[in-house]
DNA sequence: CAAATTTGACCACA
DNA sequence: TGTGGTCAAATTTG
């Protein structure tokens, strides 16, 4: 039995913080400046008013989701992603209210990206994105939760206090894609059995590759006639947020979402929490292999292991899995955790 | 032979 | 100045 606990790390981000983990990704600096620049009253206004009408058009879709579909997974995703929605307008009604006070302290947004760009190279590493934690088996194995990044291994020291040492790991596409997601593999003091995983930055690269059972979800929805409704609201959704460039941190999630068909389809819990929590939030098991059985040849069955996911809420509802951050006073939409 | 890993050195921050 | 994070040359792997 493997059991995996995962933790969002919730923090108060500053503005400094803030563009030190987009630097290396500048479309997104600039993006996330031109939401901050641009972001007045009457877009913020717009964005509240889009996001409603997401939110009742999803509805609709849920009601006759109910009604169309046989199949109990549609339905669940259907709840998930008007979850999501409700989500995201929460998020951005915090956001018009947080804005102004930001905005009324900052200086030279410009010249800090560029401080940052110069500045990024060996400088500590701010919060991370993410946690988890993986107890591994008895036999030191993992599941075969592959997250299909391309992770490379560019360093490991010995950590002072620590019993094991640190494996940092990076995104392979980085000097392709700038991808700039980052890893650190450690193994617990307390016990070796138990690995923590820290993730910093968001993927950029869109390297990912499905899963198996998310190429059989693929497989499923394109035999699937309900599928048709649900991407045309996903493509209305998205040509609205075309429309109106201070929209523009829809057009992440949404195309993000859309290579991975199985945004409506059957998902494992790992899968749900992956595409609810933050895009940052993968899991891997060929470099949990590599790095716990080298040398080893292993035969792991996705099937074999059953994995549990425990998180703070102890649910399989990956809208409950945190919402902490809804709490933060500091939290601004345009926090770069949720715009890529 | 290209890609990935290892590992000592380097650098920035606290 | 010690520590953690990254670089990059050497080495290993497929």
């Amino acid at each position: 039995m493997v059991s995996i606990s995962i933790k969002t790390i919730n923090h108060p981000r500053n503005k400094t913080t803030h563009h030190i983990e987009q630097t290396s990704n500048f479309k997104q600096v600039k993006l996330s400046e031109k939401v901050k620049m641009e972001g007045d009253k009457s877009d913020q206004k717009m964005l509240l008013d889009e996001l409603s009408r997401a939110r009742e058009l999803m509805r609709q879709l849920t009601v006759h989701l109910e009604h169309l579909s046989t199949s109990e997974s549609y339905g669940t995703s259907a709840r998930e992603l008007m979850c999501s929605i409700e989500k995201a307008f929460s998020l951005a009604k915090l956001s018009c209210f947080s804005d102004q006070e930001k905005r009324s302290t900052s200086g030279s947004l410009q010249s800090e990206n560029e401080q940052d760009l110069r500045d990024m190279s060996r400088k500590r590493k701010s919060l991370p994105t993410m946690t988890r934690q993986i107890q591994l088996t008895a036999e030191g194995e993992v599941s075969s939760m592959d997250d299909g990044y391309h992770w490379r291994k560019y360093g490991q020291k010995g950590i002072l206090g620590a019993k094991h040492p640190r494996s940092y790991y990076r995104c392979t596409h980085r000097n392709t894609y700038g991808c700039s997601a980052t890893k650190q593999m450690q193994k617990a003091d307390t016990n070796p059995t138990v690995l923590n995983i820290t993730y910093y930055g968001h993927h950029t690269c869109h390297q990912k590759i499905p899963t198996h059972e998310q190429q059989q979800d693929r497989f499923d929805s394109e035999n699937s006639h309900e599928q048709h409704h649900l991407l045309s609201f996903q493509t209305e959704l998205k040509a609205q947020d075309q429309m109106s460039s201070s929209f523009s941190f829809l057009s992440a999630p949404l195309s993000q979402a859309q290579p991975g068909i199985h945004l409506f389809s059957a998902s494992t819990i790992d899968t749900r929490i992956t595409e609810s929590s933050s895009p940052t939030f993968v899991s891997q098991t060929s470099e949990l292999k590599n790095y716990l059985n080298k040398g080893k040849n292993l035969r792991t069955s996705e099937t074999e292991l059953t994995e549990v996911i425990s998180t703070a809420t102890s649910t399989t509802n990956p809208l409950t899995v945190d919402m902490d951050f809804l709490l933060d006073p500091n939290f601004s939409f345009d926090d770069s955790n949720f715009l890529s």
